[in-house]
DNA sequence: TCCATACTTCGATAATCATTGAAATAAATA
DNA sequence: TATTTATTTCAATGATTATCGAAGTATGGA
C-alpha cells in the first residue's frame, strides 16, 4: 500500500458515522449486516447512511451484496489489515515506540501456563 | 480515546500532504524538523504546509516550538500510539484477524516455552 | 535601525463532503 | 398486477477543506 491509497482508506474511516459503522460491522463479522439495520443502530437517515456506506465501499473497506430485499454490508478485512500494516510498518517503522502496545494481549497470546 | 477524538486524529492524517509530513516527521524523530525544511522536502508552498501543520497540531499529533528564526515541528508519539491502539483494540477487538500481522514480534511476545 | 530570513495569518476562490426529502429501483407478497 | 419493504440515487443546500499569493509578525544580524 502506498501513500495515496492509504490516505483514501484513512479518509473513509475519518468520519464519525463511518468509523461507527465500521465498528458495528467489525462486530457483525463475516455474516455482515443489512443497510437498514445499520441505519437504525446508528440513528441516521437511510439516505445519509447509504452515502457513507458508498464511501466505505469505494475505499475498498466494505463490500455489499443483495440478499432478498436487503443489501448486506460487510467489511473487507484484508483492506483494513493492509491499512494497519501500512501505518505501523511502512509509516512508523522508524520509531518502534509507535507500535501498538500489546500488554492486554499477552494473555490471549500466551495462555498463561505459569499460573 | 473515543470515537470523535479518533475520527479527528484520522482526519489529520487522511490527507496526502499531511500523511507525507507525518512520515517525514517520524524519521526526523525527537529532534523534529523546521517548517521550511519540511515544505521544501514535500514540495508545497509554505503557506499550504503551514495550514496542514496546523491541522496536525490541532489534532494533537504534532507540537511546535520556536528555535531562533525557525519553528520546529515534531510528532506527539503518544497521540499516534493512542490512535493505533484505538484502531486495533477498541475498534477491531471483535476480530483478531484485523490485528497487525506481527510475525516478527511473536518471539518477543511468547518466549515459546512449549518447545 | 534597516534588512533579510522563517513562518504564519488573511482573504479570495475552488473543490469536496455531508445531509435529507423525494423520486427511482428491485424484490417479496397479497 | 398492485402494494409493501428495503435501499439507492438525485438534487438542492450548507459546511468544511485546500490552495497560494500577499501582507503581517518575530528573530537575528549588518
Amino acid at each position: 500500500m502506498e501513500l495515496i491509497e492509504a490516505s483514501k482508506a484513512l479518509s473513509a474511516i475519518a468520519q464519525p458515522i463511518r468509523l461507527n459503522a465500521f465498528r458495528v460491522l467489525v462486530v457483525a463479522g463475516e455474516s455482515g449486516m443489512p443497510a437498514g439495520a445499520l441505519a437504525e443502530k446508528l440513528k441516521v437517515a437511510k439516505s445519509t447512511l447509504s452515502f457513507h456506506l458508498k464511501e466505505l465501499r469505494h475505499a475498498g473497506l466494505a463490500t455489499s451484496h443483495r440478499e432478498g430485499r436487503s443489501i448486506i454490508y460487510k467489511l473487507e478485512y484484508d483492506a483494513m489489515r493492509h491499512l494497519l500494516d501500512y501505518l505501523t510498518k511502512d509509516c512508523c517503522s522508524g520509531h518502534p515506540e509507535l507500535r501498538v502496545s500489546n500488554e492486554s494481549e499477552i494473555n490471549t497470546c500466551c495462555p498463561t501456563t505459569h499460573v
